[in-house]
DNA sequence: CGTGGTTTTCAAAACATTCTGAAACCATGC
DNA sequence: GCATGGTTTCAGAATGTTTTGAAAACCACG
């Protein structure tokens, strides 16, 4: 058997390999497995692939692969492409790596953070001082609001810092993590 | 009617808000919408309930609340407490919000990236330059491992900074979000 | 427009997770 | 030792999520 044929076998198998490490992954940044592995496929391949392509490969219905495709769009970490004298279209994935992660903490911030802190503030209000003749004097309401207050300023730092990490104009995510961790080198 | 009694039942309803809203949060750090629930009741009352009054205030089984605050002192988010005289187990969350950060993010580390790593490392050997004749020159495979070597430095930074925040002795995770977040301020 | 390839939609099925409730278990005091 | 009050376990039920597959919508082109 030729080298070449090897080195293509090899190359599968690790590609399989990580699209399963990959999908793990999908329950830690709020995806389904399925969409996950997409992310993975395109990723490792590093080329555009169609729809075909990717049921192929991943053993999935078309529909399946057509909602997690474009959730995966829609989530900003593929984009479609069209290639010349091809009807299909074909899905490209983000390679900068931190490129991903600040989109991924784009998303859960607007789906997760942003309703919190929409929600901690309501809550707040129903305990607010002017909320009631006694409120303001009540030891438990106190107590409340102080718990209260603690856990809306860390869900407002979290925003803030989200917001950094995620825009353009914000701190260099790899930077910033690269400066820490030598921090701490120095001292462990 | 006075003034406690309509304090009492604000008290109630926003604290049900509170739990509901937390209850919300599940999915993105991990864990059942019961659990998450559970920890919002002990969290926001700031006293120690028992197994009895959890079951009453979320309306469900003894074996789910037996299930979901054993969960909870697994993760350290939850102590168990005695009280004298009384028999039953008594359940107190954390109440410092960071070191509840840090305890969160340090499970997840374990649960989720130590076997990423783990996965990472094992599919970059199955590429490694010795593992095959022309491995080291095919540019396939090269290709492929330059991805694979991107994914993996990014994990390990991840790691790093992840041991770093959830450490006693590393960085305080509060200090450098206010930091992090009045640098922002200056230049918005 | 009509056609053929392509993508999207969506109800039903498969699958996975979570919850219940009753039985088993455990510790304590009598 | 055994009765009492409390906790844990776990098989099955309920619920929630994901996937399928086929039909409908779409769309570029002649």
């Amino acid at each position: 058997m030729p080298n070449s044929a090897r080195n293509s076998d090899r190359l599968a198998q690790a590609r399989e390999r990580f699209v399963q490490a990959w999908g793990q992954m999908a329950g830690a940044w709020g995806v389904s497995r399925t969409m996950a592995e997409a992310h993975a496929l395109l990723y490792i391949v590093g080329d555009p692939m169609n729809t075909d392509e990717v049921m192929d490969r991943l053993q999935i219905s078309r529909g399946n692969a057509s909602m997690s495709l474009r959730a995966l769009v829609d989530w900003g970490l593929v984009t479609r492409v069209h290639k010349r004298g091809d009807r299909k279209e074909y899905f490209l994935a983000e390679q900068d790596v931190w490129a991903m992660l600040r989109t991924i903490i784009r998303e859960r911030k607007k789906r997760e953070l942003d309703p919190l802190l929409v929600s901690l503030h309501e809550t707040r209000d129903l305990t607010a001082s002017g909320a009631g003749a006694a409120a303001g004097t009540d030891p438990l309401i106190k107590q409340h609001n102080a718990r209260l207050d603690a856990m809306l300023e860390f869900a407002t730092v979290l925003e803030t810092l989200a917001d950094q990490a995620s825009s353009p104009g914000g701190v260099d995510l790899d930077d910033a993590a690269r400066a820490l961790a030598e921090a701490n080198e120095e001292r462990p």
